[in-house]
DNA sequence: CGTTCGTTTGACAGCGCTGTCAGATCGATG
DNA sequence: CATCGATCTGACAGCGCTGTCAAACGAACG
C-alpha cells in the first residue's frame, strides 16, 4: 500500500483535490453530502495528509516549539519545572492534533540567537512557547520577533504591547502569603528578595509590601535581605535575621531554595520550625516537599500556563486571530509544616 | 528581508540550485572552490533551508520522535524516567542538528495504534525511539513496523532479527548485585520477581540465579516470591520472607517500589536495615533516594540508552545504513544505606 | 591530439499539498 | 422565466527543495 495521497481520495470521491483539502481542513462552504462523500473516501483509503506538503504550501507547520533553558543538572532538583511545562503544552497540542517539539538550550551560549533563529526558520512552527528565564532576555525576544513566528512568553511579569504573554499573579499571591502569615499572629515578617534580574521576583517583593499594608503591619528595612536565589543566600539572610535584637517570627523567601537555607540555619541554631519561626518559600520545587519540615510555599501553575500559551497560539493560527496582552493564571499557596502560629 | 531561498543563493553564487543543494547536504563531488563560493553566498544571505520543502522532496524529516507511555501522574515520583530519556535523545539530536518531538501517549488507549500510525505518516520522522513499556507491546511494534519508519526499541530485552534495539545488561548486573550481597556475607538471599509482562524483569530473575551460582549459593524456591511491581507486593513478600523459620538476611527486589515495600515492613516489625536485613532494589527511582535508609539499587542508564538509540537512527539515515541487532548499555549498582554485612 | 573514464555541474520534473480566482450551481426574487 | 447574490466546486500555479539523468569538463593515456 503506497500511502494514499489527496489525489487518490479525490479520485475515489469523484471530486477535485481542492474539495478534499477543504474537508480535511474543515473549511466552510462544502455541501454536507459532498463532505460525507469525501470523508468516506478518506476513511476507506486511510488517508493522512502529508504534513510536509501542507507545511510547504501553507508556510506553516502544525508544530509548537517549547523553548527553555536546559536544566540538565538542576532539573531533577526542581520539581519538574520542565516536565510540568511540557505537560501543559502537550495537553493543548494533542487537543488540537498538533505536536510538540522541545528545544532546551544553553542560556549562556554565545550562538543562542543564531541557533533559535535557525530552528524557527527551518521548522516554521505554528507557535513558540518561551519559558522563563529565557523569556526575560531581551536579546532573545528580539531574535524571535524578527523571525515573525508567533510566540508567547511565559511569566515575563510585564505587559508589552504587541505580544501576548502568560504570567501568574505573583504579586497578589505573595501579598496573600504575607497576609496568611500575619493571620497566624506574626507581626515581624521578614522577606528575602531574589535575583533582581528575574522580573517575577520583583513582583514578589511588591506583593510582600502589599500584604504588610493590608495586614496593618509596618514595613521595615531591617526585615529585608537581598538574596541571589541560592540556598547559601538563604542561609546568610537567616543568620542576619536571627541575630537581630528583635528577630522576626516569620521569614518569607522569594524562592524555595532560599527558604531551605533558612530552614538549615534554624536547625543549626536549634530554632524550632514552626514553633519559634515560620518559614515560607515560593515555587514549590521538589526540595520544598522533601525537607523536614515540609515547606509552606507558593505553587506556580506551570502546566496551566504552558497550556494556555500553547492553546492561544494554536487558536490564533486556526482563527487567524491574534491574542495580545497578558493572561494571568493563578498561583496558589500550599500550606505545609513550616508555618504555624506566632510564638506568644 | 523575505527569507532567502535556495534560488537566491544559487543566483548570488552563480551556480545552479542543485549545486547549492549539494553543498548544504554535504554531498561529495563538489569542487572545493565551488563549495567555498556557495558557502559564502549562504553566509551572506543568512540562508537556511526550508525543512518542509526538504522533507517533501526527500520523503523524510529531520525529526526524531520519542514515544513513551504518558506518565502524567507517576512521572514526578519516578526519578525522571522521561526526563532522562529526553536528555539522551536530545543530546544525539542536537549533535546532528536534528530536533526532537515528544509524544507521550496512553498505553491503555484503544486508538493508540491509529494515533501512532497517524503521527508517523504525517510527520515522517527520521526515526522513532520507542520507550518501555510501549516497546514491549507487540501490537505497537507491528503498527510501527507497517509504517516503514525506522525505529529503535528501548529495553525490550530480547533480540529480534530485523530490528535494532538498545537494552541494558539487566541479567549481568542483577547477578552482580546478588554476588555483591553474597560478598557481604549473606547466605540466604531472597528475590522478589516483578510483573512477568516486562521482559527485562524476567532477566533480572535469571541474573539472580546466575549470581547465586557464581557465589556458590544454593537456589531455593522458598526464597522467591512473585510480585507485581507494586509497593504492596513488596510488603506481602517481605511478610512472607520474614515469617520463615529461617528468614533471609538479604532481599533483592526486581524493582525499587517492591524494595520500598520491604523496607516498610521491616520498619513495622522493628527489623533493622541494614543491621539485620539488607535490601536491594532495581531502577533507582526517586523513592530510592528519598526513603530512609536510602536504597541500594541498580541504576538504569536511560539517557545513554536513548542517546544510543537516537544516534543510531540518525546515523542510519545519513549513511543509508541499517543498524540491527541489539546494543547493550551497561547499568551500574548504586550502593547506598540499605545494604550491609550479614548479621553474624 | 583524440579517447576514455571519472569528476563536477545543471536542467527539469516532481514531492503533496494550499491559495487564488474563476466558474458552476442553486434558491430566492421580481 | 430571467436575474442576482450566495454558496459551492475546480483548474492551476506555485511552495522550496531533492532525485534523476544527461551534459560538460578534465586529467591521464596511447
Amino acid at each position: 500500500m503506497g500511502k494514499a495521497t489527496i489525489d487518490d481520495v479525490a479520485k475515489l470521491a469523484g471530486v477535485s483535490i481542492k474539495t478534499v483539502s477543504r474537508v480535511v481542513n474543515r473549511e466552510p462552504n462544502v455541501r454536507d453530502s459532498t463532505r460525507e462523500n469525501v470523508e468516506h473516501a478518506i476513511a476507506e483509503l486511510n488517508y493522512r495528509p502529508n504534513q510536509s506538503a501542507r507545511n510547504l504550501a501553507s508556510h506553516r507547520s502544525r508544530l509548537i516549539v517549547l523553548i527553555y533553558d536546559d536544566p540538565s543538572v538542576y532539573e531533577i532538583a526542581s520539581s519538574g519545572y520542565v516536565t510540568r511545562l511540557q505537560h501543559g503544552a502537550l495537553r493543548a497540542c494533542h487537543a488540537a492534533n498538533y505536536e510538540l517539539l522541545i528545544h532546551p538550550c544553553q542560556i549562556r551560549s554565545r550562538s543562542l540567537v543564531d541557533e533559535l533563529q535557525g530552528l524557527i526558520e527551518q521548522i516554521r512552527p505554528a507557535g513558540i512557547v518561551l519559558a522563563a528565564p529565557l523569556s526575560n532576555i531581551n536579546r532573545i525576544i528580539k531574535a524571535i520577533e524578527t523571525t515573525g513566528a508567533p510566540f508567547v512568553q511565559l511569566s515575563p511579569g510585564k505587559e508589552n504591547g504587541e505580544h501576548y504573554s502568560v504570567a501568574t499573579n505573583d504579586r497578589e499571591v505573595s501579598a496573600e502569603m504575607t497576609r496568611y502569615l500575619a493571620s497566624l499572629g506574626h507581626r515581624r515578617i521578614a522577606f528575602i528578595k531574589g535575583n533582581p534580574r528575574h522580573k517575577a521576583v520583583g513582583n514578589r517583593f511588591l506583593g510582600y509590601k502589599d500584604g504588610l499594608r493590608a495586614a496593618g503591619l509596618e514595613f521595615s528595612d531591617e526585615l529585608v535581605c537581598a538574596g541571589d536565589n541560592s540556598i547559601g543566600a538563604g542561609e546568610e539572610s537567616a543568620e542576619r535575621f536571627l541575630s537581630l535584637s528583635k528577630p522576626p517570627t516569620a521569614i518569607f523567601a522569594a524562592n524555595d531554595d532560599m527558604a531551605v537555607g533558612v530552614v538549615r540555619v534554624a536547625a543549626r541554631r536549634g530554632v524550632d520550625i514552626p514553633g519559634q519561626l515560620s518559614v515560607a518559600g515560593c515555587d514549590d520545587n521538589s526540595l520544598a516537599q522533601q525537607i523536614y519540615p515540609a515547606l509552606t510555599t507558593i505553587r506556580q501553575p506551570l502546566a496551566a500556563m504552558a497550556e494556555a500559551a500553547a492553546a492561544s497560539l494554536i487558536e490564533d493560527v486556526q482563527q487567524a486571530s491574534h491574542h495580545s496582552g497578558m493572561d494571568i493564571v493563578e498561583a496558589s499557596i500550599r500550606v505545609r509544616e513550616s508555618t504555624g502560629p506566632a510564638p506568644s
